[in-house]
DNA sequence: AATGCGGGGAA
DNA sequence: TTCCCAGCATT
């Protein structure tokens, strides 16, 4: 087995690359479109989440002027599950943009791209590589780990000026490369496949041949590990409020976390208080009616990325005219069957289904 | 430069 | 449990 001469990496990556690839839905029918909303729904998503939602989202919205033309409302039901929904309200905005401003087709020139909403330096340069071929080189987590290790760099890989060295040592490389979309891909592809976070597997890597960190016997210890913040956890508890076989919902703030989504109203426990008097002070606050708690429907623990939560659910009844309903959010009284129509955080699909049970 | 943002897969 | 994922917007 002979030595392959020192710098001829990328040429083994995308080698590698073409042999190894992924049968993924936006790979086998690349358009700009297509392009654009896999990297989005990407951004901090496993390919394997990813995958259904994208079927379902180009089946539905086929092009940026159906996107465009589409509420808001259907948007977020399209992404419900997916997380992260500032993500779709952007995709949306943009949506407009490029149907307003540039007839419907995403703009091919880089600072065009930079400048719609969604588009940070790594979709920026996903999509003028992956969907025009223009030579930018991607640096997302997978980049960085594999560049941590491949050139054994020690210190915070998220920090700006290690990324900015690795950006522009991967701006030279792309530059000679006849496909920046292999290359870019196949960087991502192999920090998915091979370059694992743990256990990444050296011996099917085309890289091992020059990567100093499998030389040094640091590919355990990179990238290095920053401490993480402890998460906070949150009590919180919500009423269902029937009348006449319907219970009441309220729309969250578009600028809110889990912005445009449908919940039950609640809170979080104050002081002093047990989790039914929050639920009536909650839901008198909220949406101005006076209730009484029936029953504890169940409780559910929830994990978001920055805090997990308890949330109880309680069953009231009304004490008031429902007619006194005051929310400046808005609101709607629904049946089970109909909560397929509205877009829900996770958990709640969670009670839904203890509910449903019951 | 720091921080907030959801949900899920995998070990 | 814990870690991490094809990051962006805001401050």
């Amino acid at each position: 087995m002979s030595r392959r001469r020192p710098g001829t990496w990328p040429d083994s990556l995308v080698r590698w690359y073409r042999r190894n690839r992924r049968d993924l839905p936006w790979r086998r029918e690349t358009t700009p479109y297509r392009v654009w909303i896999s990297e989005i729904m990407l951004q901090q998503t496993q390919v394997a989440t990813v995958v259904p939602y994208f079927e379902r989202f180009v089946a539905r919205f086929p092009d940026a002027r159906s996107l465009a033309a589409a509420d808001v409302a259907d948007v977020l039901k399209a992404w419900e599950g997916l997380g992260y929904y500032s993500r779709a309200r952007n995709l949306h905005r943009a949506a407009h943009v490029v149907a307003r401003d540039c007839g419907g087709e995403l703009p091919c020139s880089v600072e065009q791209l930079a400048g719609l909403p969604g588009f940070g330096p790594y979709t920026t340069a996903a999509v003028a590589s992956i969907a025009f071929g223009l030579p930018f080189p991607v640096v997302d987590g997978n980049v960085l780990r594999v560049f941590s290790r491949f050139w054994a760099i020690a210190g915070d890989v998220r920090s700006t000026r290690i990324r900015e060295c690795i950006r522009t040592r991967l701006a030279d490389a792309i530059a000679s490369q006849r496909s920046p979309s292999d290359f870019n891909q196949a960087l991502m592809e192999l920090g998915a496949r091979v370059c694992r976070p743990r256990d990444p597997d050296c011996g099917g890597c085309p890289l091992a041949q020059e990567c100093e960190a499998l030389q040094r016997g640091l590919t355990r210890d990179l990238p290095e590990r920053q401490q993480r913040r402890r998460i906070p956890h949150l009590r919180v508890a919500v009423g269902v409020v029937w009348n006449n076989g319907r219970f009441l919902i309220a729309r969250r703030g578009l600028d809110q976390m889990l912005g445009g989504l449908w919940e039950f109203p609640g809170g979080k426990r104050e002081r002093g208080e047990t989790l039914a008097e929050t639920a009536v002070r909650e839901v008198r606050e909220e949406v101005g009616l006076d209730v009484r708690v029936v029953r504890r429907v169940c409780t559910v623990r929830h994990g978001y990325s920055h805090f997990t939560v308890t949330l109880t659910v309680f069953e009231c009844e009304l004490r008031c005219d429902p007619a006194q309903l005051r929310c400046t959010r808005p609101t709607a009284w629904i049946t089970l069957a109909e909560t397929d129509r509205y877009a829900f955080p996770g958990v709640n699909r969670k009670i839904f289904a203890v509910l449903r049970r019951c």
